[in-house]
DNA sequence: TATATTTGTTCAATCGATTGAACAAAAATA
DNA sequence: TATTTTTGTTCAATCGATTGAACAAATATA
């Protein structure tokens, strides 16, 4: 029953009386095969059950067609969607993804770049941990050859191709709408500033409240690692300050889901005491009661355009040029941010 | 700057006027060699910055000390938190884990079965789709020699090792708890049929009610894909019907949510005019208005446990009686079901 | 001192597939 | 018929590491 002998090209060979040359090229549609032995070959292959061995091909060609996937955490709407939509590019180009989460922790980061070019893939397609700032491994991934691709958590100084959205006008997105429903007092749950795109989104917030001619005291602006946590401890503390908000963007969903639960929990109305926007259109957003606006990052084109700058890069592999794509963001309107409907 | 030169251990032989065999018998502390030698080589390999070509000594060894994890989907915190304790678990024993998910469908599932073939992973780890009924792709993968766990869904004809809650007993806890808060009418939006756990707690789900003397219409046991739509839809179909329950035991907690949705939308009051019981634990579940009661499931438990099964096998390739490790469910009593403390 | 044992290393084959060069046979051209 | 070209296949080296056998040198035993 168990059928353990896998069988080689030497098998086939055998069978058919050539050798394990003849068949490789055979296989390989080489011009210098006649069909005849390559129909045969091919027959014989499927009779033999023959798969080809992937590490010895990898061996002698140098090329694995295994792509390593980078991500902070699978457990999340926008990363499992990007890279479903990697991998879907990339199968139909022959290509196999290895999907690794680094938990956000640097050091988890390290271990799987360090796995995956152990493993040899032959590029990495990766979304930086909130912790990561020294950007000496991914230096590595380079310096070892691997192709490297980064989308939205990317840092320029890498010069690598990057997948995201404009940030910066996302803030802006924002602060328009909250201002366009008369929201006076904007506070800002932000991520960390080392992270070029929780700076690009302050940037951006700053930015379109001045223009706007409104205030934004540094004290509304706070830092935090947008886990279901820092969303409930800081909206808690906004509210027990002096001057109370009317409105919060926050640069995260989760974090913006538990300052939602405190507002609820505080009997403030929602949005008429305190507009509420969050970040990445998880689809529990559009669950809660009331709904929390959101800002859409194209989850699914930033995979497949990230997947496509990869297969680029590694056609043409003495290109130089990076390419960086910046797709624009789209604040859907809901429950929370919305007081004209409701 | 780029450094593509890989070393190897031909480049440490040549350094040190030693043959390629010493070095690789120096790394891997072979009995014959001399520690003077061990020392000189380990040294070397530190200074040329070598790192073990992964391809050839598997190809060699025949191990690739590589695991594939194959899960429905990454987005929920049940598998991706098995996931992470298998890796926790496997990461110690020198293991690497590649992460893949079948989407619940099943050529999804064969094709993520014969990458993972291909790249010859030693062992595959997996909870099998929804859609999956023909098992012949697992079949195929003991043919092959590969070690193969399952856990949570996992049929017994494979008679392979198996990790999982007790469902049946899981369903008395549910039962119990509603007829303790004094449901009389309790309906089960159900899983599939055709998936033993899903069979398992539509069996305790009958055990149970008889056991407590209450009725269990056929019609109020309702299959589904337990969808966050398909909750939504059963609950609004039961809402209509012209006895309607007091109670509603949801096998998974997506689907419970599109309850709980409906539920709210139609005013009705939870618990008290109707209880609702998910299962599985996923982290929304506590954040919903109100909480969901929901059954445990232990997933860290299950990852360490089947990670530790594959581990046991591969270390006893000859042992051949089957684990069938079965986990005790934990009833979580929240808002939704709870008549007395709300 | 002669022989046996231990120690440290090299040799050579191997894992399975790939690939350029070599070669013989068949076909085309002169 | 002699020569060139084309075609189909085999040969042999290679990718990098591993491993049993072989061998020489050093050490121990008789």
């Amino acid at each position: 029953m168990e059928n353990k002998k896998k069988s080689t090209i030497k098998d086939i060979a055998a069978v058919l009386g050539l050798t394990p040359s003849a068949v490789s090229k055979a296989l390989n549609d080489h011009p210098r095969i006649s069909d005849k032995t390559k129909i045969a070959v091919k027959e014989a292959a499927i009779q033999l059950d023959y798969q080809p061995n992937y590490l010895s091909s990898a061996l002698r060609k140098g090329k694995s067609n295994l792509v390593g996937v980078i991500i902070p955490r699978v457990n999340s709407h926008f990363f499992s969607s990007v890279v479903e939509n990697i991998e879907k590019v990339l199968n139909l180009n022959g290509y196999n993804i290895i999907m690794t989460q680094s938990n956000e922790l640097y050091a988890k980061e390290c271990q799987e770049i360090d796995t995956l070019l152990k493993i040899q893939v032959d590029g990495i397609i990766a979304s930086m941990a909130n912790e990561t700032t020294d950007l000496e491994y991914y230096q590595k991934i380079k310096s070892k050859g691997t192709e490297l691709v980064l989308f939205d958590r990317g840092e320029e100084e890498l010069n690598v191709d990057y997948v995201g959205i404009d940030d910066y006008k996302s803030s802006h997105l924002v602060i328009d709408h909250l201002v366009s429903q008369n929201c006076k007092r904007i506070a800002h749950i932000a991520g960390f500033k080392h992270i070029r795109i929780y700076k690009e989104r302050i940037r951006g917030y700053k930015d379109a409240l001045e223009k706007s001619g409104l205030a934004a005291p540094e004290n509304w602006i706070i830092e935090s690692n947008l886990r279901l946590d820092d969303g409930r401890r800081i909206m808690q503390q906004l509210l027990d300050s002096p001057e109370r908000p009317d409105a919060v963007y926050v640069a995260g969903d989760i974090a913006a889901l538990g300052a939602l639960q405190v507002l609820l929990e505080n009997n403030i109305k929602v949005p008429e005491e305190m507009a509420l926007i969050g970040f990445s259109d998880e689809p529990f957003t559009s669950l809660t009661q009331p709904s929390i606006s959101t800002v859409n990052q194209h989850s699914d084109q930033i995979g497949k355009l990230a997947a496509e700058a990869f297969l680029e890069r590694i056609n043409n592999p003495k290109k130089k040029t990076i390419n960086r794509i910046i797709l624009e963001p789209e604040l859907i309107i809901r429950q929370s941010s919305n007081r004209n409907l409701k």
